[in-house]
DNA sequence: AAAATTGGTTACAAATGTATAACTATTATA
DNA sequence: TATAATAGTTATACATTTGTAACCAATTTT
């Protein structure tokens, strides 16, 4: 118990760790090598995941509220990269899918991102780069797993009661 | 080559994919459960883990410009989280370390983003816990490993040519 | 001693992200 | 049919972050 206990601590502090470098490099490239902030590069990244989503779903998915949503797609549809999607049996949903265009850009963009990661990685022998694939690919999957559900909590924005 | 030029590329999209679960939690963690902004921990972060820092050694650590800094640390100061030290034989040089109410509070508030984490990771089993936290432990090492130079880059505020 | 460099601050502008409220249009419920 | 709920937009305000320029004080260099 107690170690298990601490157990979970460790693994906390690891990602807490990890979070600022990944944050930092991320953030530095996606500024200083695409014409994406993070936020607008989420979305696309999200919609190359999932296919088609509803403003609602993109805000779930990106924890954004509503009202940002909306920004970031009029952003996106300006520069042709997703385009709407009306439904026929529900006139009042809408979905955002990426454009042949926006997929490309968007898979150019992931590959300058991950440049920043490729170089430095280079250096490592392939023992350790085996076992580093081994673990991140370990952290991804158990993360998108137990926090899969944030993507279904109802931040949007409504009306005060 | 091309073996681990593809091993290369998994890991970085392994990380990148990391990054914005990772993320939501963290910020969203840090708003709503702290009076900190991402920017104000992350110093607290690095004078934790370094004991003292300058003005330029924050910056390098959080890839932040000098001027921007200065507002963070002058914020932290009113709230005697952190203090200045002047050096005795370089009167430019200004330390910033924290006090032991910042030291408390940082913990504090590490435990209460790591609750986040924590209270996910509870269901699962011992075995993935042990796995995640090898895992985890692993991708730390190697990024602060393969990432600490970008520590020293220069990415402060200077005068035009 | 003059000039250049370094460490840090002040001031300001702009981009980005967050948060709330009020609103339209559509659909579901009673 | 009246009411409530849902999906999305518009508008507004604010906080945070980023970027640039100019500046002071202290130190080094020449």
């Amino acid at each position: 118990m107690s170690e298990e206990r601490s157990i979970i601590d460790d693994i906390a502090d690891n990602l807490v760790a990890i979070f600022p470098i990944v944050a930092k490099t991320y953030t530095k490239a996606v500024r200083s090598k695409t014409e994406f902030t993070p936020a607008t590069l989420f979305t696309l990244g999200a919609l190359f995941h999932h296919g088609k989503l509803t403003m609602s779903g993109i805000g779930n998915h990106l924890m954004v509220p509503k009202p940002h949503v909306t920004v970031l797609v009029d952003k996106l549809i300006t520069d042709n990269l997703v385009e709407r999607l009306y439904d026929e049996s529900d006139r009042r949903i809408i979905y955002i899918q990426l454009t042949e265009k926006g997929r490309e850009i968007f898979l150019e963009a992931k590959k300058i991102i991950g440049k920043e990661f490729r170089d430095r990685l280079e250096d490592l022998d392939i023992d350790a780069k085996r076992r580093l694939l081994d673990s991140s690919s370990n952290v991804k999957e158990v993360l998108v797993d137990i926090m899969k559900d944030i993507y279904t909590q109802n931040n949007n924005c409504v009306k005060k009661q």
